[in-house]
RNA sequence: GUCAGAGUGGUGAAAUUGGUAUACACGCUAGCCUUAGGAGCUAGUGCCGCAAGGCAUGAGGGUUCGAGUCCCUCCUCUGACACCA
């Protein structure tokens, strides 16, 4: 009577098994070499985990469990990033507190993620809510504040009509709230703010220090959009103003004919104050700001504009510039006000439409184009172009003029190099409850004594954490202040500096405040002296291979290193521990519904991984997603394709059961086949190759069943190199085997590169590049002896007959060519 | 529109990185077994053709002895960002 596979008592049993021993605890003091790996923690939201949580967490599992055998000391934490809206909004219709809700929510996370089976040190897990963590997010603040990336700023922000919270520009999708997606309109807010663009340069060059997906280093490289140009200086006629213009692309100053301004531009109004221009300006940049606000503004469809009555007083001398307020023009980027010339295709086609005056600077080597091109005909801008003017860069390309008319324009006092960046700083201000508290108050006395200019002073470092308080209602209030501007006993405080009366901050951090450092407090989460003991830094960070999804490529990936490197400056993590977190990043593809739809509940096609893991267990569902296909694209779930990866680990129990002997002497055949699939997964593991990496163990197992038998080896290597994918199933067959200790803590098998040798290559026979045969040979077989071999064959001879061969092409250990 | 990525059987996908296209799975077909099954076993399964053989990696061109892979043009999808001067 054969064994029966149960997964519900392997699982559960083994999973206790590793809890009670701590086997995957990391230690502090090692003589291995460490090595940190990282998943992104989840946000507990009240759904329960996803299905694609594990595809992340099992991949670096594998990799874990790998370094494991392979004799590292690992860390591989995990924790609960748990401030957010989805909370503070379920508080807000049910009356329940976040905490409650919180704390709930992670216990079912936990349960569900100790049911996968993976190996995380749960010795180490943080919660971002807890005031022990956020005393220290509140303490990066006020390192912030102190080196001066932390400000206070009136700036037109993203304002959620319905969410009543300013947005980050990085958080507004397709003009609507990222979250809600309710209207956002714009509105002046005074916002705390952090300076990441003071770092834009150090985060695009460092990259180059680290081992990122390509495609994750090009994103950020975009997303920061470092542009390099000049400002002019330019003055209004006949007016007492003078302001900037930002040009990326300088060499071409000497076409521009026009100027555009932002509608929003706070100089429009100056421009046309008292004019007859007044009255028509006003109702345009009304209109424009109305669409905008609605979210009707869709630029490819109308250029629009209007004429100020203004003119630029030309710095060039080569005729004034009408100044127009025109739709196109964004307010926040540059200056928000450009000088136009027929070498950009809007500003081309919008002086086409309201027939103003262009001028030409780069011709086209093309005779009949540049003709074309100086009527005014079309468009042109090309890097070969040929510019015109100034007159000593004449007959320069437009890339090779760049730098030379930049130092012209300097010393002739035009204007000045700018680098502009796309990238603005980090609105770190929310006016709701469900966040860590801003620890600073505002004191009206140390304001007027000058102690502090505007009157906000931080919060003393010995005072920390500023605990968020109860609250009776969770909703902003309606002038958009946090729910916590109403708890006077809260609000009214006493100034750290003076000991006057003060009042605190009520907007509280954005949800990524929690997790820009959180890798760091894992290396030492129970530290209450420093956000991490020093030494355990120096021995742990930085993390060698972090894994994440490619949405927080620009937003958390970004903020996070931008943290650390502060962090790093200021000499809280030390200095050996490198300038960059993460060594290596790298991200996963979404786990879609049958048919290739995002899973949602209206669509009533989530899959969830308790049912999987009590119905197919827990295996299963890890081998399922590591073999479903390559591990960053995105991939539709299968619930046929979960039954296939059972029936295999059916396959690998019945194999330990009675299916296939252990014999004494080994198979020559199998042997190899191990060696070859020892050296596959070792790889496949590293490069993430997760899904040839079953398919090879399958091949295995199925090359195992097919010969019947396998020698005591073989037996221990699969189980081996099958265990970081299938951790409970192969502990309880090592078991079988007659061992006491567990196989997490075996070594990882070496192959044998003797034993893949083959002795025996199949070389492939070709004619004119088409198959033709194949032959067995040695590997190292000569030219002269393959071309014999190949000759010799019917099926190649067909071809041959009463042909030339003109050249014959020999690859050694893969094919021989005739060319007839 | 910009940037990035991708198009291979009925399906998810492999392809030693320029060298036998379709590994491994799912599904399907036939047979066996079973009281029954998301069960098991055996054989088959890219297309056309009785066969010999021919044709197939989004379309078209090119480089090469040889192209899924490299180059050019185009088409289609997916994701991110929205007027970035």
């Amino acid at each position: 009577m054969l064994n029966e596979y149960d997964h519900k008592k392997i699982e559960a049993k083994w999973q206790k098994y590793w809890e009670t021993k701590k086997l995957f605890a990391a230690a502090d003091k090692s003589d291995k070499p460490k090595y940190y790996c990282l998943v992104e923690f989840p946000y507990p939201s009240g759904d329960g985990l996803h299905v694609g949580h594990p595809r992340s967490y099992t991949a670096i599992d594998i990799l874990a469990r790998k370094r494991r055998l392979q004799g590292y000391n690992v860390l591989y934490p995990i924790g609960f990033d748990a401030f957010g809206l989805p909370s503070e909004n379920y508080a807000i219709k049910t009356g329940i507190h976040p905490s409650i809700t919180t704390q709930k929510n992670i216990e079912t996370f936990t349960r569900q993620l100790k049911a996968l089976g993976i190996s995380f040190d749960w010795s180490r897990v943080i919660e971002t809510t807890d005031p022990k963590y956020y005393k220290w997010t509140q303490w990066i603040f006020l390192q912030m504040y102190k080196h001066g990336l932390a400000y206070k700023a009136k700036i037109p922000i993203n304002w959620c009509l319905s969410c009543k919270i300013g947005l980050a520009n990085e958080e507004v999708v397709g003009g609507v709230c990222e979250r809600c997606g309710g209207i956002v309109e714009k509105r002046e807010k005074e916002q705390w703010m952090l300076k990441i663009t003071k770092y834009a340069d150090r985060l695009i060059a460092d990259l180059n220090t680290v081992d990122y997906l390509e495609k994750i280093k090009t994103s950020q490289i975009n997303w920061i959009g470092k542009s390099e140009g000049v400002n002019f200086k330019e003055k209004v006629k006949d007016l007492d103003i003078e302001f900037e213009v930002y040009d990326s692309i300088p060499q071409t100053f000497l076409a521009q004919t026009f100027t555009v301004i932002a509608p929003e531009h706070p100089l429009v109004e100056k421009l046309i104050k008292g004019t007859e221009y007044e009255k028509p300006v006003r109702e345009f940049v009304k209109k424009i700001k109305d669409q905008k606000a609605e979210n009707r503004f869709e630029l490819e469809n109308e250029l629009e504009g209007i004429f100020t009555g203004r003119y630029v007083d030309n710095p060039f001398g080569t005729g004034d510039f009408p100044i127009w307020v025109a739709s196109y023009v964004l307010a926040d980027y540059g200056t928000g006000i450009v000088n136009c010339s027929a070498h950009d295709q809007r500003d081309w086609d919008f002086a086409k439409k309201y027939s103003i005056p262009l001028k030409i600077a780069l011709l086209p080597k093309d005779k009949k184009l540049a003709e074309k091109v100086k009527n005014l005909e079309v468009f042109y801008r090309e890097l070969d172009g040929i510019l015109q003017e100034p007159e000593e860069f004449k007959g320069l390309s437009w890339d090779k003029a760049r730098e030379p008319v930049i130092r012209y324009i300097e010393k002739h006092k035009l204007g000045k190099p700018q680098v502009n960046y796309k990238l603005r700083d980090w609105v770190f201000s929310r006016q709701r409850y469900w966040g860590e508290p801003i620890p600073m108050v505002f004191c009206q006395n140390c304001k007027e004594t000058g102690a502090s200019p505007d009157g906000w002073v931080p919060v003393a470092e010995r005072d920390l954490p500023v605990k968020l308080p109860d609250v009776k209602k969770y909703e902003p209030t309606d002038n958009g202040e946090s729910p916590l501007a109403e708890i006077t006993s809260w609000v009214n405080t006493k100034c750290p500096v003076c000991g006057g009366p003060a009042k605190r901050e009520t907007d509280t951090m954005p949800n990524w405040a929690g997790s820009n450092w959180y890798f760091l407090r894992y290396i030492d989460p129970k530290n209450d002296k420093h956000l991490a003991d020093s030494k355990k830094m120096e021995y742990w960070a930085p993390v060698d291979w972090y894994n994440g999804g490619m949405e927080h490529t620009t937003l958390h990936l970004l903020y996070s290193r931008f943290v650390y490197k502060f962090l790093w400056d200021i000499g809280a993590v030390p200095k050996n521990c490198g300038s960059e977190p993460y060594q290596k990043r790298t991200a996963h593809g979404m786990i879609l519904g049958e048919g290739g739809v995002k899973m949602s509940k209206s669509k009533g096609n989530v899959i969830n991984p308790d049912q999987v893991v009590t119905e197919l267990g827990a295996d299963t569902l890890r081998v399922y997603e590591m073999f479903m296909g390559p591990f960053d694209q995105a991939i539709p779930w299968d619930t046929k394709g979960v039954i296939g990866v059972r029936r295999f680990i059916e396959k690998v129990w019945t194999i330990y059961n009675g299916g296939v002997k252990i014999v004494p002497e080994a198979q020559k055949d199998l042997v190899f086949l191990t060696n070859k699939t020892i050296k596959k997964i070792s790889q496949d593991i590293e490069t993430q190759n997760y899904n040839t990496a079953v398919s090879a163990l399958m091949i295995l197992a199925n090359k195992i069943i097919e010969i019947g038998s396998m020698d005591k080896d073989v037996a221990e290597v699969f189980l081996k190199i099958l265990s970081p994918f299938a951790p409970h199933i192969t502990e309880e067959l090592w078991e079988q085997l007659g061992y006491k200790k567990s196989i997490s803590c075996q070594e990882w098998p070496q192959f044998n590169s003797a034993l893949i040798k083959e002795e025996e290559v199949e070389l492939v026979v070709q004619v004119n590049g088409k198959f033709r045969d194949r032959i067995k040979v040695s590997p190292d077989v000569t030219e002269q002896r393959v071309e014999i071999l190949a000759r010799e064959s019917e099926k190649v001879n067909k071809y041959l007959e009463g042909k030339v061969v003109k050249n014959i092409i020999f690859v050694p250990g893969r094919l021989i060519n005739f060319v007839i």
